[in-house]
RNA sequence: GCGCCAAUAGCUCAGCAGGAUAGAGCAACUGCCUUCUAAGCAGUAGGCCGGGGGUUCGAGUCCCUCUUGGCGUGCCA
C-alpha cells in the first residue's frame, strides 16, 4: 500500500475488531456491538502515534465504562507481528498505540520503490473529470485574480491526477456576447480616433479604456487596414476587429500562462457552441421539457421551480423552499441573442453529456456564486445531475496591496496590474507558491512589496532552501565517497532521534495529504504539508550530525536526507515550483 | 429584504469527517555557526476560538439565533 497512513488505520481497526470479537467470545464485553469511532494521529506524540476513540464509541451501546471497554480490548489484543509495538489505555478511554520499525522501514521503502510517483493513490479509479479555470475574458489582459485562479486550477489539477482521477485541463475563451460587441465598439473608437483625431470622436462611455485597445486599433490599420475606414460599413469594421482583436489576445493569454508554467489540453470557444446550433438546441430541450416560457418577447428558464425541486431534494421542506425569494432568468433576449446563461448551461451540457466528463469542475470567482445553483438546477432539468457533477470551486478574491494600502483594481479603466506585469517583477516560483498558500474560501492580500522580496520573508524559500541544503549535503558527503544505499542495505532500525521519527512520520503523510486536497477541492493543504515537512527536516538536520557518525548510523541518516529531498520535490512539482539544488 | 463566504494570538492564517493542555509564520525578547548551506535551529512572551442558546461522554469544529465584515441579488459576462 502507498498510503501508510491508511495501512496503519486499516490495521487498528482490524486489531480492534479482532480483540472485540475474542471478548464477545470470552464474555468481557457484550456480543453483537459494532465497534465505531474514530482513529486519528494524536496532536501530541506522549499519547502514541495513533488513537482510536471506539470504547468511548461504545459505551452507551454497551453501557459500560469506556475505560473497562478499552481495557478489556487492549488485554485481548495481539500486536505480534502488526505495525505496533504498543497499545495502552489513556485519559477518558482512548487506545494509544505506538508504532514498530516495521512501519518506519516500510515508510522508506514505500517512498524508494515509488520514487517520482510517490504521492499517487487510486481514490479517483481513473475517474475523467474536467477543471476548467481562469476562463478569463479575451478582451483584455488577464489580471491579479486570473492570477490565483490559475495557479489553484492548475494546482488542483495535479492534485487530482495524483489522487487517481484523468484530470482534463480546459480554458472557456468567452469569444461571443455582449462583452466581445463592446471590445470591437471599442476597439473601433479608437481607430476613428486615430484616423480624425481624439477629439473628433467620442470614445463609448462602457467602452475598455485600456491602452491595449489602442495599440490594438494601431495593429489593425497597420497590418489590416490602412484604408480604414474607407470601403465597408461599421458593422463590418467592427467584425473583423473583434476577430482581430483575439487574434492577437488569445495567443498572448496563451502565453503569459505557459510561462506561468499553465498548460491547458484544450481552449475551448464558445463561438463553437452558438455557430454549431448546440445553444439554440439546448434551449429547445429545455422548452420541450416545459422549464421555460416567453415573456415580454424574451423566453425565460424556470429557474426558481428548479431550484425549488433541488433544494427539495437536497432535504429542505416544500414549506421552507416556498419561502425562498427565487428569480428566474432570460434565455433568449428579445433582440433573438441567447444569453451568457442559456451559453453556460449547454457548454456544461457538452462537458458532461457529449464529452461524458463524470465531473465538471470550475474554478470561478467569488463574485460568480449566485450563478452555482442556478446552473446546477439547469443541468438537473436537464437529467444530467448538475448538482452531483458540477463543482464550482469558489475562489475569494485578490486585494492587491502596495505600500500597506489597497490598489483599487478595474479591467474597464485599464488599471489593473496584469499577470503579465506581474510575472516581470516576481519570480514564478514566488508567484505560484504565494497565490496557493490560503484556502480558496479565504480572501488573499497580495502584497506587492513582500512578494517582490527575493530573501526569507518569501515561505517559498524555506521549502525550497531545505531541498538545496539537503542537496549540498549529498554533495558534500558523496565527495567522501558514501553513497544512497537501497532499505534493503541498511539497518533503519538506528533513526531513534524524536527527529528522525518525527521526519519519518510526516514523510508518510504526502498521499494522505493529496488525497484530502483533492477531496476538499483545496490544494493550499499542500503548502502547509511542505512548509511542515521542511521544518522537521531541518530541525532534523540541528539534531543529528550525519558526517562522522557512526557508519550505520551514517547510511541510514543518509537514506533519511535523500528520501526527504525526494519528497520534498515531489510535493513541489505538484504546486509548478523548482526544487533547487542550490541557492 | 433574501442568499453565499467569513469572524481563532498585536498582524496574516492553520486546526485533518467532534477528541485529551488550541497551533504556525510575521512582529518582540534570549540563546546557537573554527565541524554537512544561519534563507536554519532552540527557547520566552502573547488566546473568555465574535455574543448567546442547543446536541454530545466530549464542541474552535455540528445545529439554531444575534452581531460585524466581504460579495452577490442584470434581457452583463
Amino acid at each position: 500500500m502507498n498510503n501508510m497512513i491508511d495501512a496503519a488505520k486499516s490495521e487498528i481497526s482490524a486489531l480492534l475488531k479482532a480483540a472485540y470479537d475474542r471478548c464477545a467470545e470470552l464474555g468481557t464485553l457484550p456480543a453483537g456491538a459494532e465497534l465505531r469511532g474514530t482513529i486519528e494521529i494524536p496532536k501530541d506524540v506522549s499519547y502514541g502515534d495513533y488513537a482510536s476513540s471506539a470504547a468511548m464509541a461504545a459505551a452507551r451501546q454497551m453501557r459500560m465504562n469506556p475505560r473497562k471497554i478499552a481495557e478489556a480490548l487492549v488485554s485481548a489484543m495481539d500486536l505480534t507481528g502488526s505495525y505496533f509495538k504498543s497499545a495502552e489505555v489513556a485519559g477518558a478511554g482512548f487506545i494509544n498505540f505506538r508504532l514498530g520499525e516495521r512501519w518506519f522501514g516500510e515508510v522508506m521503502s514505500t517512498i524508494e520503490s515509488m520514487g517520482e510517483r510517490y504521492g499517487e493513490s487510486g481514490e479517483g479509479s481513473g475517474e475523467r473529470v474536467m477543471v476548467e479555470f481562469v476562463s478569463a475574458n479575451p478582451t483584455g489582459p488577464m489580471h491579479m485574480g486570473n492570477a490565483r485562479g490559475g495557479v489553484l486550477g492548475d494546482t488542483l489539477s495535479n492534485v487530482l491526477k495524483l489522487a487517481g482521477f484523468d484530470t482534463w485541463r480546459e480554458f472557456y475563451v468567452n469569444d461571443a456576447g455582449n462583452q466581445i460587441s463592446k471590445f470591437a465598439h471599442s476597439i473601433f473608437a479608437r481607430a476613428m480616433q486615430i484616423k480624425v483625431g481624439e477629439e473628433n470622436y467620442p470614445f463609448p462611455a462602457d467602452g475598455y479604456q485600456g491602452a491595449d485597445i489602442v495599440e490594438l486599433a494601431e495593429g489593425f490599420i497597420r497590418e489590416r487596414a490602412p484604408r480604414f475606414p474607407e470601403g465597408k460599413t461599421d458593422d463590418e469594421w467592427m467584425d473583423l476587429m473583434a476577430q482581430y482583436g483575439l487574434e492577437v489576445n488569445i495567443p498572448k493569454m496563451r502565453a503569459d500562462l505557459e510561462r506561468y508554467g499553465i498548460e491547458y489540453d484544450e481552449w475551448f470557444f464558445e463561438s463553437g457552441l452558438h455557430s454549431s446550433g448546440f445553444v439554440a438546441e439546448t434551449v429547445d430541450k429545455l422548452t420541450a421539457l416545459g422549464r421555460t416560457y416567453e415573456k415580454e418577447g424574451a423566453l425565460w428558464l424556470k429557474t426558481a421551480e428548479l431550484l425549488r425541486e433541488k433544494y427539495i431534494r437536497e432535504g429542505k421542506t416544500p414549506e421552507e423552499a416556498a419561502k425562498l425569494d427565487l428569480k428566474d432568468d432570460v434565455l433568449r433576449r428579445a433582440n433573438g441573442f441567447y444569453t451568457y446563461f442559456a451559453a453556460d448551461i449547454a457548454y456544461h451540457r457538452n462537458k458532461l453529456e457529449t464529452r461524458g466528463f463524470s465531473k465538471a469542475i470550475n474554478v470561478w470567482g467569488a463574485d460568480h456564486h449566485g450563478h452555482v445553483a442556478r446552473l446546477q438546477a439547469a443541468l438537473d432539468g436537464l437529467g444530467l445531475d448538475g448538482s452531483g457533477r458540477v463543482v464550482i470551486v469558489l475562489m475569494q478574491l485578490v486585494n492587491l496591496l502596495q505600500d500597506g494600502k489597497p490598489v483599487r483594481m478595474s479591467k474597464r479603466t485599464g488599471k489593473a496590474i496584469s499577470l503579465h506585469d506581474l510575472l516581470d517583477e516576481i519570480p514564478i516560483d514566488a508567484a505560484r507558491y504565494y497565490f496557493n498558500n490560503r484556502m480558496p474560501t479565504s480572501p488573499l492580500d497580495f502584497d506587492l512589496d513582500l512578494a517582490v522580496r527575493q530573501d526569507s520573508e518569501n515561505p517559498v524559500y524555506y521549502v525550497q532552501y531545505a531541498h538545496a541544503r539537503i542537496s549540498s549535503l549529498l554533495a558534500a558527503l558523496q565527495a567522501e565517497g558514501h553513497e544512497v544505499r537501497p532499505c534493503a542495505e541498511l539497518d533503519l532500525g538506528v533513526l531513534t532521534d524524536e527527529t528522525e521519527v518525527a521526519l519519518i512520520k510526516e514523510l508518510s503523510l504526502l498521499p494522505e495529504e493529496i488525497k484530502l486536497a483533492a477531496r476538499d477541492y483545496d490544494p493550499s493543504r499542500i503548502n502547509k504539508y511542505l512548509t511542515e515537512l521542511a521544518a522537521r527536516f531541518h530541525r532534523f538536520y540541528n539534531a543529528c550530525r550525519i558526517k562522522g557518525a557512526e557508519p550505520a548510523v551514517l547510511e541510514a541518516r543518509l537514506k533519511l536526507a535523500a528520501t526527504t529531498r525526494l519528497v520534498i520535490k515531489n510535493g513541489l512539482a505538484i504546486l509548478g515550483v523548482t526544487a533547487p539544488e542550490k541557492m
